[in-house]
DNA sequence: CGAAATCTTGAAAACGATTTCAAAAACGTG
DNA sequence: CACGTTTTTGAAATCGTTTTCAAGATTTCG
C-alpha cells in the first residue's frame, strides 16, 4: 500500500508538506505543490481514510435508521438523505431496524463505536426505548435528527409532515366532492390514540379528520373500520369488506395509508363497485404504488424526498454547529387529486 | 472520551492486557480478566473502532452499489445484503449510483479510501466503464460480487437470476393457456442485443422468449413493441397502445418488467379491455407493486431477497478467503400465476 | 539596507488501538 | 531441587495521518 511517506520520498519533501497539499493548505510553494501532485498521480496514491478518520476522530459517516427497509417510504427517505450528505463528503450507513428495538440498540452501539457523526432516525419501538437510545447517542456526541416522527423528548431536531392538516385537507377534498357518509380505515393505534396519543402519526391524522368533519360541513357521518395492527393490503381489503357490509351507504373511503386504500380498492373491484363513480377512495402517503393502481389513487401526498433532504441538511448543520439549538421542521402535505375520487353520485 | 488507557489505569494493568481481554485472548488470569471487565463496565468504555480499524486496516464495512435506489428491487436487495452481513459484524454503506457512472466512480474511490472490505454491485453504465471500476477495486484488494448481472469480465463472482429460463418459462405459461399471438414489450437494448448482447438481462429474457415460442408450440406469432429506453409505467402504457393498434389480434402481452406490464394493464383498462378475459398480461420481476394491481399481476418472480443473501454470503466468503476462486450462482425464476393471465377466450 | 512581517518547510509528537518481544511467574517432572 | 514448559504480564513499536512548533527563507517597507 502506498502511503504518504512514499509520496514524500518521491517528491523529496516531508510528509507534513504532502499532508498540506492533500488538505489544500495555503503556504506551499506552487512548484513544490506541483511536484507533490505529480508524485501522487504517478504513484496512484490514495489517502488512507482509516488513518485520517482515526487521527481526526471524524468518521464522515452518518447512520440512517429505518424501520421496514422494504417500504417505498423508507427507501425514498434513505435515498434522499444519502444524496444530500454525499456532496458534503459524508457517507450513509444503512441501519435497518426492521421494527426490532434490540436491533436498533445494536446499531446505536455500532454508531458509537464507529464514531458516526450523526444519525437520521425513523424510530422503532416504544418511546421509552427510543429515549434511551437517543440519550446514548447524545452522550456520545452524535447529532440526531428525527424523520417523520416527533421525538418523544425535547432538544432533538425533527422533520415531520403535518399529519393533522393532512387529515384535515384530505377530508376537505372528500367533503368538497359532496361526500357525507365516509368510511375511515385506520389502524387501532391511530384510533385508540385519538385522545391521548401525542406525536403518533396516525392519531394526528385522525384528529385532523375528526376536526374537518365538524368544521367543514353539516351532517357528516364517519364510519370506522374495526381495529387492526398492521397496515397491509389484506387488512385494507378486509376492513373495506367490513365497512361495505356494515354501512352500505358510504360513498367514500379514506384510508390512513396508501396501502390500506389500495387494499380497499381491490375490494371495491371485486364487488364490482365502480371507482370513483360508486365509491371514492382516498389514500395517504403518496407512495409510488399509488400512481400505479387503476384508477390511480388520489392521496394525501407526503413530501418524502424533501423530508429526507431537509433532515440531512439539518443534521449537517448540527454536526457543524454542535451548539445549535434543536429545530422542528413541519412540512405541509398536499392532496394529490388523481382518479379514485369523484363527486358523490346523484343516484344514491 | 474514555480510552483503553483509562481502563488500564482503573484495573491496574497494562493496556496490552486490556486489549487481550477485549479480544478474548487466552492467557489472562481469570481474576485479572474480571478486574478489567469491571473497569470497562464502570467507566462505560466502548472501544474506538476508528482506532481499531486503523490499526488492523480492516474497516468491517462493505459497500452496496445500487442504481435507482427508488425501485423496490434495489431496496429489497440492499436490505437483504445488509441483514446477511450484519451478524458477521459488517456494516453496509449505501452507494446509490442512480444510474450515473461518474457517481459510481466517485463511490469506487470512496470505497478504496475507506478501505471497504468488499462491495456488492448492481452496476451502472457501460461494460467498459464497469470494467475499469472493477479493476480499481481489485487492485485495492476489495472483494466484489455482482448482483443481478453477469460481470463483463472473468474472475468476478456473481449471483444472478436465470433470465433465459425466466423468459422461457413465462412463454410456457402463456402458450399453455392457449395464446398464440403475443405482444412483447421490451426495451430497445433488449431487442438490439438479441444477437450480440452478452450478460444483458433483457436480451437473455428475449432469447428465452424466442426459443420457447419455437420449441413449445406451433404457429406462434410474436409482435414487438417499438424501441424505447426507459422501462417506465408511461412507456409500458404507450407501447401497449401501439401494439393494440397495430396488431389487434394479440391475446396476451408479455412485459419484460413488471412496471411495463402494469403500464400496459392501465392501457387495457382505459380501453375497456377485460383482463384477463380479453387480454392476458404477464410481467417480469415480482416487485411488490405487482401484487397490488387489479387484477393482481401474473409475473415471472425473481428471488430478490435470496439473491441479496447469497451475494452477501459469497462476498463474506471472498473477504475471508482472498484466494477463493470466483463463482457464479444462478437462481431460478418461477412463474407466479396470479390473476392477470387466463386462457385465451373462445370468442376470438 | 535592516528590521519586521510573512511564507515555506521539516522534525516530531500525537491519536488509540494491536501486536511483538522478552521477562517474570507458575507449574511439571524426573 | 533444578530445569524445561507453559502461562501471564508489560514495555514499546507500530499503523498513516494531522498538527504543532520552531527555524529558515523570502518579502515588504520605512
Amino acid at each position: 500500500m502506498i502511503t504518504i511517506k512514499d509520496v514524500a520520498r518521491a517528491a523529496q519533501v516531508s510528509i507534513a508538506t504532502v499532508s498540506r497539499v492533500l488538505n489544500a493548505y495555503p503556504y506551499v510553494r506552487p512548484e513544490v505543490r506541483e511536484r507533490v501532485q505529480k508524485a501522487i498521480a504517478e504513484l496512484g496514491y490514495s489517502p488512507n481514510r482509516l488513518a485520517t478518520s482515526f487521527r481526526t476522530q471524524q468518521s464522515r459517516v452518518v447512520g440512517v435508521f429505518l424501520r421496514q427497509q422494504r417500504t417505498p417510504f423508507s427507501s425514498a427517505l434513505a435515498y434522499a438523505v444519502e444524496s444530500a450528505i454525499f456532496e458534503a463528503g459524508y457517507r450513509a450507513l444503512l441501519c435497518s431496524t426492521d421494527g426490532d428495538p434490540d436491533r436498533e440498540e445494536t446499531y446505536v452501539e455500532s454508531m458509537i463505536e464507529l464514531r458516526a457523526e450523526g444519525v437520521v432516525i425513523r424510530p422503532t419501538g416504544s418511546a421509552a426505548r427510543t429515549a434511551r437510545h437517543v440519550a446514548r447517542l447524545r452522550e456520545a456526541g452524535i447529532s440526531i435528527v428525527f424523520a417523520d416522527m416527533k421525538p418523544p423528548m425535547t432538544q432533538v431536531s425533527a422533520v415531520v409532515c403535518d399529519n393533522y392538516s393532512g387529515g384535515y385537507e384530505g377530508m376537505r377534498h372528500l367533503l368538497g366532492l359532496g361526500h357525507r357518509k365516509i368510511g375511515i380505515i385506520a389502524g387501532s393505534r391511530a384510533q385508540a390514540g385519538g385522545a391521548k396519543g401525542n406525536g403518533n402519526v396516525g392519531s394526528e391524522r385522525m384528529r385532523g379528520i375528526m376536526r374537518a368533519s365538524q368544521d367543514l360541513a353539516e351532517g357528516v357521518e364517519l364510519f370506522f373500520s374495526g381495529p387492526f395492527d398492521e397496515a397491509t393490503l389484506e387488512e385494507g381489503a378486509r376492513q373495506a369488506e367490513y365497512i361495505f357490509d356494515s354501512y352500505p351507504d358510504v360513498t367514500a373511503l379514506f384510508g390512513t395509508t396508501d396501502v390500506l386504500a389500495i387494499g380497499a380498492m381491490q375490494t371495491a373491484h371485486r364487488r364490482g363497485m365502480a371507482v370513483p363513480d360508486e365509491i371514492s377512495i382516498l389514500g395517504y402517503d403518496g407512495i409510488m404504488e399509488s400512481g400505479i393502481t387503476f384508477p390511480s389513487l388520489s392521496t394525501v401526498r407526503q413530501p418524502i424526498h424533501e423530508m429526507g433532504t431537509l433532515a440531512a441538511q439539518t443534521l449537517l448543520h448540527h454536526i457543524r454547529n454542535p451548539q445549535a439549538s434543536a429545530q422542528q421542521i413541519v412540512l405541509e402535505n398536499s392532496v394529490l387529486v388523481r382518479n379514485s375520487t369523484g363527486p358523490v353520485s346523484e343516484t344514491r
